[in-house]
DNA sequence: GGGCCTCCCTACCACTTGGTAGGCAATCGT
DNA sequence: ACGATTGCCTACCAAGTGGTAGGGAGGCCC
């Protein structure tokens, strides 16, 4: 029995469909607060069935966290292309990397979850997956600063760090944090993000020309 | 019902210890990932005795959650009172704020792990307990803005949630982000850190007299 | 003293958890 | 055609969970 053909979930494997359901309660209600029985649910199968495919529930930690990040560095190229020059493009790209995680905030909750629950794990694989790419962004940074385009006391590295930690805490935890701006006004995730990426660029670019030059 | 007001520099009552304990765990493994039987240990006493205390883990978790606001907001007056006036003090009450969660960076991870576990609860407690200051920090901003000395295209709400998002995300996930930083450079906490309160400076301040008056 | 309250204990319980054993139908390779 | 493999199932289990029952030692007030 296959479900209609036009849902985009149709499609998916037994597998992607345990890792999305594992991926969507473990960011919602943690990993230890999460049984496999509840996964099964989602998914429609039999506990038994479920630990066929992942033999045990810390295999399938494991493979939503690889997923999540697999899919965090398939984008990223196609990210840092849109911050490849100039100011406008770089807040076209924080704004990007803001909407990949706000796509699926999930993403972000589960990053987020795992960086408390097993920090040694995720310091190794952001470093392995993440790293790189982020190292071009600071190489671009540095780069702008010798060229006198970006502000020279920034600490390319950090500043990198910092605003990927506030990128992934404001998806992560979003709603609360959004609660403590006047009341509820409607356009709080706007005004969240683009208060972020003005925060982003006024840390890093010179606000006007240098002035010797 | 609190007994040990005037104890000079006795030992903790049973409860504060219960709370500490319950406190670090809850930061580390998380509510659903700590027992009953762990506290208990932690605290050198028996499970039943913890839960004659306590009646059941979600009474304990709301007094464990209620203890970190509430040490929060009795800091705020201090922390504030560093950041009344000008850049220097800024930095300082910034600095005030990340020293305050990283004493015990269990406040941060708990913080964070209950945004994500009870999104709502925490939305109310922080709004009740922690805005009411946060406005006077609004105030201040608005004020800069209208005297000169504050960029104009600061929202000033928004501004502030994005530099408590940054601090306490900085201080929760520290150790994992902190290794994004070139290899495993001894200062990393510093230069995170200071490459936060240069972010927030520079996203705050006019760099200079505005140009057109 | 005697009753009472505080605080901790041992013993126990119903329930859920991750995980195993083994069977059954469909599919695949040859 | 047919054994092996795949994918799912029912039935079960040992361990651990939050929580209860009830008892006992010590201090406090009359």
């Amino acid at each position: 029995m296959v479900e209609t053909v036009a849902d985009p979930e149709a499609e998916l494997s037994v597998r992607e469909r345990i890792v999305a359901a594992a991926r969507r309660q473990f960011a919602e209600r943690g990993f230890a607060g999460t049984s496999l029985q509840a996964v099964a649910d989602a998914v429609g199968i039999r506990k038994p069935s479920l630990l066929y495919h992942f033999r045990s529930k810390d295999i399938l930690r494991r493979a939503v966290l690889d997923d999540v990040l697999a899919h965090w560095k398939s984008e990223l190229p196609r990210l840092l292309a849109q911050s490849r020059s100039g100011k406008d493009r770089f807040a076209g790209g924080v704004g990007a990397l803001v909407s990949f995680f706000q796509a699926d905030p999930s993403r972000a909750r589960l990053i987020v979850r795992e960086m408390l629950d097993q920090p040694e794990l995720v310091k190794q694989l952001l470093t392995e997956h993440v790293r790189p790419w982020t190292g071009l962004v600071v190489d671009y940074i540095r780069m702008g600063q010798s060229m006198g385009q970006v502000r020279d006391d920034v600490d390319a590295e950090s500043y990198v760090v910092q605003i990927a930690t506030m990128v992934i805490g404001t998806v992560a935890t979003g709603e609360v944090s959004r609660s403590m701006i006047s009341g509820d006004r409607e356009d709080g995730v706007a005004a969240q993000i683009s208060e972020l990426v003005r925060l982003a660029r006024a840390g890093l670019f010179n606000v006007r020309p240098p002035p010797g030059a």
